[in-house]
RNA sequence: GCGGGCAUAGUUUAGGGGUAAAACACCAGCCUUCCAAGCUGGUUUCGACGGUUCGAUUCCGUCUGCCCGCACCA
């Protein structure tokens, strides 16, 4: 019997159709074809999702003395996205060459006809720099004596990519290579959601969805100081939808276009020790992710070198969890810096300093951030429950959930349906778990039947209302990994229970 | 975004230019004193749209979705 630890690793095959099977992921809009990168949770689906943020906000914001919430709109000034940097880069249309696979912003690749004689030979292009008239030139006259033509060169007249004609897009050369035919046409290039606020399609009205919630305890940053009492070091706590147009979605739920983060800016002081806290950080949400059931041996950190860090950026470690595709990153822990408050103080113009009283000095605090995906843990905990093994004989499959995270706690069943004594008694004990906790009630077809369907959605408790339950009132308690059973009066089926679920 | 493969019931799959099938699952009933038992009955399927054809789920095209590489990304 295999009671403690699963040993299968599923593949995300068996996962998806499991999660179609029992109801806890669907695909996005289905009955119409699907809609990619997008998914629906399902009735068990939404309980497990529940359980993983509200086990996050228990122990990030409730039992912690230093870090409060916020709930921030989705929607907000679109200066935000500007401050962040979120809008920038990303808004020009961009080419991709599909050779080199390098991705040009299209108002900084040029081109231009070369002509020989009157008569167009073919093209050339650049990027954009400062002599781009000689370069340009230069590039002409290779290209002409390649092709061995005669006749007088004319100067190269260059024009962005951005204004070359259609049928112009496949004879022009992608600069990488010098190869024509690779280049797409420019494409807008969206990192965010575009929308707009109020019922005009005006250009000032151009609003975005977030492509993250950190920017919400950024903006806040003055609100929550001024009226929570904080003191630094202290944390900012939110969860929320974010959405990302620019990806590819792929593996499932673990990247789409709109997913939910549980993110917490913890802000410290700028001569704070901050690679100890940093660290500190790390291990703590490590061991969090393992009390609420990933398994041990699949979590993993990875430290992302110095010469690749992003540019607001110290430090940053993710901790990764080992999926049916591959090792990933699951939660990033970074050092930020102060470069998301010294961005919004300027472009807001709002001083956002915190008056330190202990040091007597003004400053702009230096942040800690832990970021995580709910829909990450969400598949890494059906990665790690996932489970399959013999009962006398028979295949089973069992998700093997923590009980703080299984979305139905406990199964209720009578023995058998057609005696109306353990049925009546079945209902009213059903009745009374459920003002507690989510329970099933299953009378359906044979006990080990019952048993079995609950051990597939993960239910960790099976309480039986049999014969003897008549006589003296106990009834039996099957464990969903051991299958074992023990006998239980009322009372303490309700006190084993309570030990068992709540944390 | 690029390249390749795939699409039949809730799931896994068979089939094939002429009334679409199996297993499991699910629902109802009977039976059942603890691990997917049995019996009876039942629900549900050719991803969408066009074309070829007397007739298309089957052949062709387009779209959508899914899977696998590469790129991008939390």
């Amino acid at each position: 019997m295999n009671g403690s630890k699963s040993v299968i690793e599923p593949s995300m095959e068996t996962i998806v159709s499991l999660c179609k099977r029992r109801g806890f992921i669907f695909q996005s809009s289905e009955i119409y074809g699907g809609c990619n990168g997008f998914f629906d949770y399902g009735p068990l689906g939404v309980e497990l999702r529940k359980n993983i943020k509200d086990a996050w906000w228990h122990d990030i914001v409730h039992c912690r003395e230093d870090v409060v919430g916020i709930d921030c709109s989705i929607i907000m000034h679109p200066k935000v996205w500007q401050a962040s940097g979120h809008i920038g880069g990303f808004s020009d249309p961009m080419v991709d060459c599909k050779e080199s696979k390098l991705r040009y912003r299209a108002d900084q690749l040029f081109f231009g006809e070369v002509i020989v004689a009157g008569e167009n030979i073919g093209y050339i292009s650049l990027l954009e720099n400062g002599n781009m008239q000689t370069e340009a030139d230069e590039k002409a006259d290779s290209l002409k004596r390649k092709l061995g033509k005669q006749g007088l060169l004319e100067k190269v007249v260059l024009k962005p990519y951005t204004e070359a004609k259609p049928h112009e897009y496949i004879l022009i050369p992608s600069p990488g290579t010098g190869k024509a035919g690779s280049l797409t046409p420019p494409r807008d290039f969206n990192l965010m959601f575009q929308t707009y606020i109020g019922a005009l399609r005006d250009e000032s009205a151009i609003a975005y969805l977030r492509p993250e919630t950190a920017q919400g305890m950024f903006v806040n940053f003055r609100n929550v100081v001024d009226t929570s009492r904080v003191k630094v070091p202290f944390g900012i706590a939110q969860m929320g939808r974010s959405f990302r147009n620019e990806i590819t979605p792929r593996n499932f739920v673990f990247r789409s276009r709109e997913f939910e983060q549980m993110e917490m800016e913890y802000f410290i002081a700028p001569d704070a020790d901050w690679e100890k806290l940093h660290a500190d950080w790390i291990e703590s949400r490590l061991n969090w992710h393992k009390s609420i059931g990933l398994r041990e041996e699949l979590l993993g950190l990875d430290v992302h070198p110095k010469n690749k860090l992003a540019h607001y950026s110290r430090a940053c470690t993710d901790i990764t969890f080992k999926y049916p595709f591959g090792v990933q990153e699951l939660e990033g822990i970074a050092a930020r810096g102060c470069f998301d408050l010294t961005q919004h103080q300027e472009a807001s113009g709002k001083s956002l300093e915190y008056f330190d009283e202990e040091k007597k000095a003004k400053y702009l605090p230096h942040v800690i951030e832990p970021a995580v995906g709910v829909d990450r843990i969400f598949l890494a905990i059906l990665c790690s429950a996932y489970d399959e093994d013999e009962i006398e004989g028979e295949k089973r499959t069992v998700l093997r959930f923590h009980p703080r995270m299984a979305p139905i706690k406990v199964g209720v069943f009578p023995l058998v349906k057609n005696k109306p004594e353990l049925v009546e008694k079945s209902r009213n004990l059903y009745k009374k778990l459920q003002r507690r906790w989510p329970v099933a009630y299953d009378a359906a077809g044979a006990i080990g039947r019952r048993y079995r369907r609950m051990d597939e959605v993960g239910t960790p408790f099976g309480v039986t209302i049999d014969y003897e339950t008549l006589e003296n009132g106990t009834v039996t308690l099957r464990d969903r990994d051991t299958t074992k059973q023990i006998r239980l009066n009322e009372t303490e089926l309700f006190q084993f229970l309570d030990e068992k679920i709540n944390p």
